[in-house]
DNA sequence: CCGAAAATTATTCAAGCGTATAATAGGGAG
DNA sequence: CTCCCTATTATACGCTTGAATAATTTTCGG
């Protein structure tokens, strides 16, 4: 007949542990198996304390897929813009980070694997999704725009975004197949080969940014 | 009080017409929405008759999923293997049929979307896409030793891995980074991309493969 | 044209889902 | 120390799910 004793934590902590909660579930065992109960579960409280602090299940899962773009945004971001580098350096340390152990690991790459598939279906996904995208492509741009800076040779406008946006597949194509088969990638492999084509496609000598 | 008239279909006819209805819901409605009783709405059959000619809901999922495979596969194959090309050719057409409106396509992608979450979860799951994933990456390591034969240029066994793995992640990257946002290509753009890619890893002057 | 085999429909079932609501207990304010 | 607010638990509800089974219709060989 005893209830559970249990702890009351502030708003912001718990809110953080059900999105932490929902993301190792869906890491661990899908989408599908994201249930109220599951994650509740998992994050040591009963189900209804979710509709306590979410609108809904959906909703929550947004938050949670929110946070992990975030993350792989943040932790990109730190290596790039460390101080008192170059705008060579920085693009090379960017595209670099992108192919991280931080960022590419069977975890992020569950989650990721998970949700990519609601972006085109759920607009709300649609609606996260392209907002990282555009932000990490313009980040990508400037980035490649202060190399050329530094390097004297700068492409107008249009030419610029479209060699930002084949960088940009380059980065997701390595992360991808680094992701899914590690295994198969020495260590700086994946870093190189985009490093190497993106020397290609920005038109300068081999390694001035491999190297 | 009536029931229903129906027709009695041939087994391959009727199993081809409940696949094709799998990945049909699955492309517009995502995997949450194929349910037993969807699906077979979709194939204008009721839900009984999916366990009659499969195991399992599952089961039929997979079915679907290699079925999905199989015809990324074949579009591409279809390209490259015509007679009387050079292999320089047929490199080239098999990377650009990557790049294709059969295969580059919103339909295609949703249903690989959904299907890659659980690449990681579901061991069935899993042993398609190895299998597909190695056909691949050993096709393209063929056409590339033919490439190189033909230029003269012959890398190790080893070497010649890493560049198609290599490639391989520029073909997958680029398809998905077109697939999501085809807007953002011009036509033909995401193949020239990766051919020129290709070249700067190969080591053979450009326009080697792109022009 | 008849009878049997099998393809298909219809119905049922238990389990699990998200959500709503009522009961209770934690913990700071006074 | 006590009271009161509310974070949290507990329970219940209606729906949907995949699967099992029973009932019926089609088809085809003789």
């Amino acid at each position: 007949m005893n209830r559970r004793t249990f702890h009351r934590a502030g708003e912001v902590e718990r809110r953080r542990d059900l999105i932490a909660a929902t993301l190792d579930v869906i890491a661990e065992q899908g989408l599908r198996a994201a249930t109220v109960r599951q994650i509740a579960a998992r994050a040591g409280v009963t189900g209804g304390l979710i509709r306590h602090y979410f609108e809904s299940k959906d909703q929550m899962v947004q938050e949670a897929y929110r946070e992990l773009m975030r993350e792989m945004q943040l932790s990109v971001e730190a290596a790039a813009e460390a101080g008192g580098l170059s705008a060579r350096e920085r693009l090379r340390n960017f595209i670099a980070g992108n192919l991280n152990d931080s960022v590419t690991n069977a975890r992020t790459f569950a989650v990721w694997a998970a949700f990519i598939g609601h972006v085109n279906l759920d607009p709300a996904f649609g609606a996260i999704h392209r907002e990282h995208y555009l932000a990490f492509l313009e980040k990508l741009e400037s980035m490649l725009a202060a190399f050329q800076e530094e390097t004297g040779a700068r492409d107008p406008a249009a030419v610029l975004r479209t060699k930002a946006i084949a960088i940009n597949g380059l980065i997701d194509g390595l992360w991808l197949e680094h992701s899914v088969a590690r295994a198969l990638f020495a260590e700086g492999e994946a870093a190189t080969i985009v490093l190497r084509s993106a020397e290609t496609i920005l038109g300068v000598p081999e390694g001035s940014l491999s190297r």
